[in-house]
DNA sequence: GTCTATAGAACGATAGAC
DNA sequence: GTCTATCGTTCTATAGAC
């Protein structure tokens, strides 16, 4: 794990390397899964992996480059908004989609020690911190640990094989509903 | 990763070793975490480590033991209790004490890909999913979800350094009330 | 875009001296 | 209980042919 520049790929297959690499990254981890793991999966070589992609890191990155993106998007839309209630409702409603569209990603960036090293440098990771003062009242430890314990507990229920056959429907539904519940949300303000 | 026989060690040193393991499996996973690492923060040599264990699996269930068996004593605690609603409300308290008391030890265990392939063997995996059918209502996926949320999140705020400044204390009373409001419990039933 | 072959480093684990 | 030295394997990554 040294530098990475984010550089994409140039080819089709990619989108074939990106979904073995996720599945094989979730379930293993990003440590436990090598690239001779992914190219026998693939039923390629390993110098057909490093085609794609100079190193493991950037292939990591450009693994979770759509969630850190639609999570920077996120990350912007709550900057518009005015007033903390309808900022914590934009970014509950946000990390449920995200992590229901992406949850695979979703887990992989939030749970791997790996990937946490790999994206310190980034502007994403700094940019956390702040916006948790942006959304919640520093002075009220009780919602940012209600925060925080909805951020990482997310991708618990999604996880679950039993669970997530529940369809993305309903997961959506429910965990907007308990995300509600335990920031004590009532409704939705209204819109922009 | 092979098999593991739960061998226990037989120095004094052994206790230094698991402080130093636990922090580096927590800060970089345990597949991030080399024998030499270990070595070096303790300042001895990697067969100096071989003395306490005889493979990398045994270090982690030993580093891991006393939280598995502070588990499985919570889980037929569970078992003593009759109605639902007393056991969940078992099962919340309990794991909100492991949580606070092991929380590093309590998210390695759940959150290292490499932990859960070696704990498929062990009788508390398939415990797990037999418990959850023993504490909530198959048939209603709201609090099962509500569950699996509340078990995954709970090592968010413990491992984030700004939050678990607050003290043991106060974390363990803010997320058995946050606990409570998810799980929509009431009050704690009479003891016993 | 994929292959074979291989370099170079790090890993888990062992042997044997002290 | 700790050391040095080493074995065999696996890993990331590269070179060069097709």
């Amino acid at each position: 794990m040294a530098s990475a520049t984010g550089q994409r790929p140039r080819g089709a297959g990619r989108l074939q390397l990106h979904g073995v690499a996720l599945r094989l990254f979730a379930q293993n981890g990003v440590e436990g899964t090598s690239l001779q793991a992914i190219a026998d999966e693939m039923g390629v070589s390993k110098a057909a992996v490093y085609y794609h992609y100079k190193t493991k890191d950037e292939l990591v990155l450009g693994v979770l480059a759509p969630v850190v993106e639609a999570l920077e998007a996120m990350v912007a839309r709550i900057r518009t908004r005015r007033g903390r209630q309808a900022r914590l409702d934009e970014l509950l409603t946000g990390v449920v989609n995200l992590a229901v569209d992406y949850h695979e990603q979703f887990a992989v960036m939030l749970g791997d020690p790996a990937v946490g090293a790999l994206l310190t440098t980034h502007a994403l990771t700094q940019g956390w911190d702040e916006l948790a003062h942006l959304v919640v009242d520093p002075s009220d430890p009780s919602t940012r640990i209600a925060l925080s314990l909805f951020g990482a507990g997310i991708v618990g229920p999604l996880r679950d094989p039993e669970l997530s056959k529940l369809g993305p429907e309903v997961l959506r539904e429910q965990l907007t509903t308990l995300g509600r519940r335990l920031l004590q949300i009532r409704r939705r303000p209204t819109p922009a």
